[in-house]
DNA sequence: GTTCTAGAAC
DNA sequence: GTTCTAGAAC
């Protein structure tokens, strides 16, 4: 196994910023860490730094600067709670050291507690005294941000957060190095670094020995998947470890230069890898020397990419968990635009391993491909694929091609091949995402001959959902569920992406409009346009999109543009007609933040919000606050920026403010005693900004 | 997403 | 006592 090999050979100091309230751990982690730490270490202690006494900021940095002339990595224990405080000791990063932050979010009630016994011996801060002081303190805190210069921050929330930390900090030997980046945070994706945390746990670290100890976890990673027969990794519950194994696009028959490939490759999985949850990518290629699988391992392994979930594999893509011992579940197949068998390659013996079935489920599906593009095959349960490997979708992708003997051969411009294959990649591991996606709101099949023929779905596994009529069936819907399906389904309702039962019932009309059309009152092949079922407001209809892995805002890309323009413009058309019935309507077009319920949805919604079906404030807030994206904005963002904005749910529990004057109000029936009569202007930026449809002299009153 | 209801807030 | 919210269950 090749390992790559670290460019700095020379060990690198590391500087540590506790950030913390008094009573929330910070000595005793640089003390637990320090016990058993093979790499030299220096606590710096303000509270200490002064011959046992209280000292002085510049005394610490002075000390710190010293202690890292002497080799050693250090502590900087004091609260370091706002940006000021902090930046002083991120300049050491000037040093050539790295600087980290260890946040311990501790209860404040954990840390009053403890910093109020504590200082009772030393008599400094006595009882509410300390309470205060420490409450004081943390109204001031700002958390770290990696632009400050951290290039490391883990947050600790409880008492094994913190335990984690002291591990990972413990093992680090004098040249090992922790990979860059924020860990551990609430509120964003936390699941991928968890691994990273168990792995580390695990480490031996060797102290003293070579530089190649510094991807050390690199290549423990890699032989635990590699070399071993691993069955899926299980996280938690029942569900599998999904993992794509992908050849590398371009690179074989169409010849595309192997280090901008390689770039991309390791660039597109940085990417999507946080999107994944605890999913895995793995590049495959046939040959033991490929030059494509050392490249992209020694670029990943640079950019400290988490090699448990991105890694190479050698072996043969339509064999690899009979004769590699790796299950995947879904397959990319470097395929060719006609979407046939043959050529050779990949191609040629995905199609051949899989049988005929893979042909007419792809035909079912697509009969060319663009370059650049993929299309996602649910693999039909008779495959041999399926039954002997455990692949369940065969993702079809085109990259470019720079091989003058090949169709639509580039010339060499590599601008657009680049471009091309970024494409490819994005597609691909979309595609990927969306099976995800789609499956984590599943429990894994447990006979694979019940799975509906998937040649003859258009859909996806999802299908079985179908039996719903629409909202009104909901009820009926979910009593046939319950059971086999219900039972299983993620209760912590944590999981990354999972849509429940009742929040498929738009996609379920966005697929099949002809089967409900008691509710449709417009459609195309690009939307559907129905009554919001619990409108919000006297008038309030839902546009839908109906292409397929739409599920919401966070989707939206720039190809979806002309989509997004027309469900707009049906927009405007159904606000004409209303106003034409009622002059006084004012509408705001928008799209929820994140929506509950998936495929992508325009709100048109009238700003009177009369209605009896508003009953929360989670009701309120999703159309009056920030959580609501006007259609205008979102459509010059996703021309600009490629995607849309999206607003915390987090807004979502903010106060109750009058859509117009932006008073404050207690609870929701005073806000809506309130909003029934208030005559206000509407807020500048909806004005200014033409966000409110209304006819001309409606918003002068 | 809605419904239901315990218990917080008044 | 009544009103209202927030969380669980669906």
């Amino acid at each position: 196994m090749d390992v790559q090999i670290e460019d700095s050979e020379k060990a690198k100091q590391i500087v540590v910023l506790l950030i913390g309230p008094p009573g929330s751990g910070k000595s005793t982690f640089c003390d637990s860490v320090m016990r058993s730490s093979h790499r030299p270490w220096s606590r710096i202690c303000q509270d200490i730094i002064n011959n046992g006494k209280a000292g002085s900021k510049a005394q610490c940095l002075k000390m710190a600067i010293d202690s890292l002339k002497e080799g050693k990595s250090v502590f900087i224990d004091r609260c370091n709670l706002d940006r000021e405080q902090r930046s002083e000791f991120i300049k050491l990063s000037g040093l050539e050291v790295e600087v980290h932050a260890v946040v311990l979010e501790l209860p404040a009630q954990v840390c009053i507690s403890r910093s109020v016994k504590r200082t009772g011996h030393e008599g400094n801060l006595q009882g509410g005294r300390a309470a205060a002081v420490v409450n004081k303190m943390l109204q001031s805190k700002e958390l770290p941000k990696l632009n400050e210069g951290f290039s490391r921050i883990m947050f600790c929330y409880n008492d094994a957060d913190v335990e984690n930390a002291v591990n990972t900090y413990s093992m680090l030997g004098p040249m090992d190095k922790l990979p860059s980046g924020c860990f551990g945070q609430k509120n964003s994706d936390t699941k991928s670094q968890l691994g990273i945390m168990k792995f580390f746990k695990k480490v031996n670290t060797l102290p003293g020995s070579s530089s190649n100890e510094t991807t050390e976890a690199t290549r423990k990673a890699n032989e635990k998947t590699e070399n071993s027969r691993v069955s899926p990794t299980k996280h938690g519950s029942a569900d599998i470890v999904h993992t794509l194994a992908f050849p590398s696009i371009s690179t074989a028959d169409f010849q595309f230069d192997l280090e901008k490939a390689s770039d991309i490759i390791v660039e597109k999985a940085e990417e999507f890898l946080p999107k994944l949850g605890t999913a895995r990518l793995v590049l495959v290629d046939l040959s033991h020397g490929s030059k494509i699988l050392s490249a992209v391992k020694a670029k990943a392994s640079r950019k400290n990419i988490d090699s448990a979930r991105f890694f190479t594999f050698v072996g043969d893509i339509t064999k690899l968990h009979s004769e590699g011992g790796l299950q995947c579940n879904v397959i990319a197949n470097a395929a060719n635009w006609r979407l046939k068998p043959g050529g050779g390659g990949v191609n040629a013996a995905i199609f051949k391993a899989a049988g005929p079935d893979l042909e007419a489920a792809t035909r079912a599906r697509a009969n060319t491909l663009l370059p650049g593009k993929a299309v996602v095959v649910p693999l039909p349960s008779t495959s041999p694929l399926q039954n002997a490997e455990g692949i369940t979708h065969v993702i079809h992708v085109l990259g470019p091609n720079m091989n003058p003997n090949r169709p639509n051969y580039l010339n060499n411009d590599y601008t657009k091949g680049c471009k091309s294959l970024r494409e490819a990649y994005t597609s691909l591991f979309e595609g990927f995402l969306s099976i995800v996606q789609d499956q984590s709101k599943f429990p894994k099949r447990s006979n694979p001959a019940a799975v509906p023929d998937s040649s003859e779905n258009i859909e996806d596994d999802s299908e079985r959902n179908k039996k719903f009529k629409g909202p009104q069936d909901m009820a009926v819907a979910s009593n046939l569920e319950s059971g086999s399906v219900e039972d299983t389904r993620d209760s912590g309702k944590k999981m990354s992406k999972g849509w429940s039962s009742w929040a498929l019932a738009l996609h379920s009309i966005a697929m099949h409009p002809e089967k409900h059309e008691n509710v449709v009152l417009e459609s195309s092949d690009d939307i559907v346009v129905i009554n919001d079922q619990y409108p919000k407001a006297r008038k309030h209809l839902l546009v839908l999109a109906r292409q397929q892995s739409l599920d919401g805002l966070e989707d939206v890309r720039r190809e979806n543009l002309q989509l997004l323009q027309e469900m707009h413009s049906v927009g405007l058309k159904w606000v004409e007609k209303f106003q034409n019935e009622d002059s006084s309507l004012i509408f705001r077009l928008g799209y929820h933040s994140v929506p509950s319920m998936r495929q992508l949805h325009l709100h048109v919604i009238s700003q009177d919000f009369e209605s009896d079906n508003l009953k929360n404030k989670k009701h309120w807030n999703s159309f009056t606050s920030s959580f609501f994206r006007d259609s205008v904005d979102v459509l010059e963002e996703v021309k600009s920026q490629g995607k849309a904005n999206v607003e915390s749910e987090d807004v979502l529990k903010g106060e109750l403010r009058c859509n117009r004057c932006r008073s404050a109000h207690p609870n929701i029936p005073k806000l809506k005693t309130h909003v029934r009569s208030c005559r206000s202007q509407f807020p500048e930026h909806l004005l200014h900004n033409n966000l409110l449809l209304a006819r001309p002299e409606r918003l002068d009153e």
